[in-house]
DNA sequence: GGACGATAGTTGACTAATCAACTATTGTCG
DNA sequence: CGACAATAGTTGATTAGTCAACTATCGTCC
């Protein structure tokens, strides 16, 4: 009996290869999307405000257009405007309007929301690695070629 | 260069590969997430309450307990009273208090929920089918096992 | 250079998720 | 039996996500 069956307590088999592929990949994103905010949410930020601070410190001084940011999310997510508004409640983001062109607004983390990320790196660290080492490298590597494998398929469906 | 590091934009590699694999697992857990809500969001439903009425449809003609519901849900859910609310309100579902336990309320699937899913069976599983076929049998199965592999090690880490 | 479509982002109205506090009922143990 | 912890679920308050409609600005093409 599949693991994901007994974890569901599901008293049918799946009917197809694929769709227990699906239900395992939700539910485990779904362990790791948790992992996460446990770690962050004792600082004060959801997942997706994490996210969204650790693509602006990537993006480094000259920062990024809010739209740009929506489009690097992991997780898809129309309401940047708002989420954004909360990080820069929050003293952990700042907001420009460009000058050359006035319709974007350019965004960049702040120092207080860079030592926030510093805080943060070793627990987050720690925690992908506590849950996927037992994989393994060969495996880790198997996985991650996996999934880019699925997400290539989606892209063409779409 | 990784796959999803191209996708992502982001111009630093992951630390570690640990880091990658979460991050894929995420993104691609959010595109079977999104392609399920295609399908059942035209009848109504979000993906969540298919979720339910599927849990529901497996636990036959006994029905099950609200929170046994949430237990068994792939992406874990602490509103579950309210989301099996707007399916009553939908007439989807249907509910009554347990008379040996009176603290537990059974909720059963109607015949409309359960000929809505009908519906649905089809596309559903089209959808699967077509994402992940690309794999071929053989890494649909190493899929499986690896994220099997993965939840056995984050629970114990938790 | 002015009309017009495209781009960038915001806002309002609505729906859904989250957390903690609460009620009702049951099991258990002195 | 009667107190008391445990279980099952609900509710209220707050926060977050979603969708469509809107404003502002820019590019371009007669």
């Amino acid at each position: 009996m599949a693991p994901i069956q007994e974890e569901l307590k599901q008293n049918r088999p799946f009917r197809t290869r694929s769709e227990e592929a699906a239900v395992a990949l939700m539910r485990t994103a779904d362990l790791v999307r948790r992992t996460v905010g446990a770690v962050v949410e004792p600082v004060g930020i959801t997942p997706q405000q994490y996210n969204v601070l650790r693509i602006l410190r990537g993006a480094g001084e000259a920062g990024l257009p809010t739209l740009e940011i929506a489009e690097r999310m992991i997780e898809q997510t129309p309401g940047i405007t708002r989420l954004i508004d909360r990080l820069e409640a929050k003293g952990l983001v700042r907001r420009e309007r460009c000058l050359t062109d006035r319709r974007q607004v350019f965004c960049r983390i702040s120092g207080e929301g860079l030592s926030l990320l510093e805080r943060l790196d070793e627990p987050i660290r720690e925690a992908d690695a506590a849950a996927l080492r037992s994989l393994g490298d060969h495996d880790l590597e198997r996985l991650i070629e996996l999934l880019d494998k699925t997400r290539r398929a989606y892209r063409r469906i779409q």
